[in-house]
RNA sequence: GUGAGCGUAGCUCAGUUGGUAGAGCCCCGGAUUGUGAUUCCGGUGGUCGUGGGUUCAAACCCCAUCGUUCACCCCA
C-alpha cells in the first residue's frame, strides 16, 4: 500500500494488537528501576542542538548526519533528542541534582535519529535507561549491569550475552589512540575506505569494523589493556570480580567501543543473535567526565540505554503471547427501550470493578452474540423490552455449554461478580 | 548516503508467451441450526503505488519517481 496518508518514514504507529507487549515491558522496567530505588526523570524532547554536538561528539555519525535539527521561528538551533544521557546531565547540572550528592535516575521515552530504517532500527524509537551519578567505584558499574540481568530474567528473555571492555582514562586512551593510529597507518593501503577516513576522525571506532581485510589487520593491532593506568585496570578487574561473584557471565571484548564520545573506562553491551543486524539490545558504560564538561562539578557516572522496540521484538520472537482478554462482560441491547437501563447497568458493573463493553446498537441476537464471543468476554448480558419490563437482565455464560439465567437488575452487579 | 528485493481488494497473496482483474480471510445479508460451532448461498470492496514511454492493446515490457522491507553503514 502506498496511499498518500502515511506516517513519517521510520516513525511507526503502535497498533492495539501490539500494545499489550509494550505495557508489559514498560511495567517490568518500572518495577526493576523501583527495585534498585532509582527515581524517574523526564526531560523535554527538544534540546538546544549544541548540547548534543558537545556531549556526544562532533565526529560521531549521530551528530554528523542523524539529528533532527532545525532552527525554530525565533532563530534558535534546536534538536530532537537522539539519546537521553546528555539531557539528563544538562538537567542535573541546571537543577543542582549532582551538587555534593549522589543520584540514581531512570528514564523512558522516545528518541529520534534520522537513519535509514530497517529491522530493529527506527527514526523514532524508545529507550529505557538507568544512570547512577556520583559513584566512582566499580560497584556502580556492577549495579547497572545487575539491573540489566534482572530485566532479562523478568521479561523471560534468553540468549542475551554480556560483553564488557574498558576504555581507560582520557590519558591512557590518548596514548592508546596514538599507538593504534601508528600501527594502522603502516597498513593504510590494506584498510577499507571507511576505516581510512576514521583514522583521522575517530580511530577507536575502526576496532568495530566488519570489513574482512581490516579485521585481519586488527588481529595484530595494539590492545587497549596494555595502555591502561593502574587505577583503570584495578577498577576493571574489580568489576569483573563483582560480576563473577554475582554469577553473571560475560565476555571481555577489547574491540568493544561505543559510538558516543563521552564514554570513559567501563563500557558494556548486551547482545542477542535473534534480532538480525541490530543485535545490541542494551549498551552503556561510564562517562566520568561528562558532567564536568557540561559545567557541573566533577561527577563520576555510569549507566545504560536499552532499545525498547528490540525488547518487544525479542518477546515476540521468543513466542510470548500477551494478547489476553481483558473484557469481563459484553452487554447487548435488543431494542432502544433498553438502552438507557443497559448503560446504567454497565456503570453499576464498572462501579464494582467489572470491565464491560457494549454493542451500542441493535442487530440480530445471533450476530450480537458472535461479537460478544469474539470480544473474548466470558459473559454476555442481554437486555430488551422483555427483560426491562420484568426488571431483569439475561446472563449467558459463553464458551462451554451455554448456560442462561436471569437476575434482577438491582442485584445484578454483585451476582455477576460472583460468577466471574 | 550505498545496494538488493518487493509495491494487485481492509489483510495474506494468485495473475501463465502483453488481450481493459481473481482466490482465501475479514465485513454485510440470507439458508440450515440446539439463540454463539460447522456447512451452504449471495453481496460490498481495486483508476493493479504514481507519472511517462513502447504497442492496435500493459498489472505484465522500458524509463523515472515515491513508498516499503532487508542488508551495508551506524547504533538502542
Amino acid at each position: 500500500m502506498s496511499g498518500k496518508l502515511q506516517s513519517v518514514k521510520g516513525m511507526n504507529d503502535l497498533l492495539p494488537e501490539a500494545s499489550p507487549y509494550w505495557q508489559f515491558v514498560e511495567q517490568a522496567l518500572r518495577e526493576i528501576a523501583q527495585a534498585y530505588a532509582y527515581s524517574e526523570i523526564r526531560t523535554p524532547i527538544l534540546e538546544k542542538t549544541a548540547l548534543f554536538t558537545q556531549s556526544i561528539g562532533e565526529q560521531t555519525d549521530i551528530v554528523e548526519k542523524e539529528m533532527f535539527a532545525f532552527e525554530d521561528t525565533g532563530g534558535e538551533a534546536l534538536c530532537m533528542r537522539p539519546e537521553n544521557t546528555a539531557s539528563i546531565v544538562r538537567s542535573g547540572v541546571q537543577h543542582g541534582l549532582f551538587h555534593n550528592t549522589q543520584t540514581r535516575l531512570w528514564y523512558m521515552g522516545p528518541m529520534f535519529r534520522r537513519e535509514r530504517p530497517q529491522k530493529g532500527r527506527y527514526r523514532q524509537f524508545s529507550q529505557f535507561g538507568m544512570e547512577a551519578l556520583g559513584w566512582a567505584g566499580p560497584e556502580a558499574d556492577a549495579e547497572v549491569i545487575f539491573a540489566g540481568a534482572r530485566i532479562w530474567q523478568k521479561l523471560g528473555v534468553q540468549d542475551v550475552k554480556l560483553y564488557i571492555n574498558t576504555l581507560g582514562s582520557d590519558d591512557c586512551r590518548a596514548r592508546y589512540r596514538t599507538a593504534l593510529v601508528d600501527y594502522l597507518s603502516q597498513h593504510i593501503s590494506a584498510l577499507d575506505a571507511d576505516s581510512v577516513r576514521r583514522l583521522e576522525s575517530n580511530p577507536l571506532r575502526i576496532l568495530d569494523s566488519k570489513a574482512p581485510q581490516t579485521r585481519e589487520i586488527l588481529k595484530n593491532a595494539p590492545v587497549i589493556t596494555d595502555y591502561l593506568d593502574d587505577d583503570t585496570r584495578a577498577h576493571f578487574e574489580q568489576l569483573c570480580q563483582l560480576l563473577k561473584d554475582a554469577n553473571i557471565s560475560y565476555t571481555i571484548d577489547s574491540s568493544l567501543v561505543r559510538g558516543l564520545d563521552y564514554y570513559t573506562s567501563t563500557v558494556f553491551e548486551w547482545k542477542t543473535e535473534k534480532l538480525g543486524a541490530q543485535n545490541t539490545v542494551c549498551a552503556g558504560g561510564r562517562y566520568d567526565d561528562l558532567v564536568e564538561r557540561r559545567g557541573g562539578r566533577s561527577t563520576p557516572a555510569c549507566g545504560f540505554a536499552m532499545g525498547m522496540e528490540r525488547l518487544v521484538e525479542l518477546l515476540i520472537e521468543e513466542g510470548n503471547d500477551l494478547n489476553v482478554n481483558t473484557v469481563d462482560a459484553y452487554l447487548i441491547t435488543m431494542d432502544n427501550a433498553a438502552n438507557s437501563s443497559a448503560m446504567t447497568l454497565a456503570e453499576n458493573l464498572r462501579d464494582v470493578g467489572i470491565t464491560v463493553t457494549m454493542n451500542h446498537g441493535m442487530g440480530k441476537l445471533k450476530s450480537q452474540l458472535k461479537k460478544a464471543d469474539l470480544s473474548g468476554a466470558p459473559l454476555a448480558l442481554i437486555m430488551g423490552e422483555d427483560e426491562l419490563a420484568r426488571g431483569v437482565v439475561q446472563i449467558k455464560v459463553l464458551r462451554e455449554h451455554t448456560q442462561t439465567e436471569e437476575v434482577a437488575l438491582d442485584s445484578a452487579a454483585e451476582h455477576i461478580k460472583t460468577i466471574l
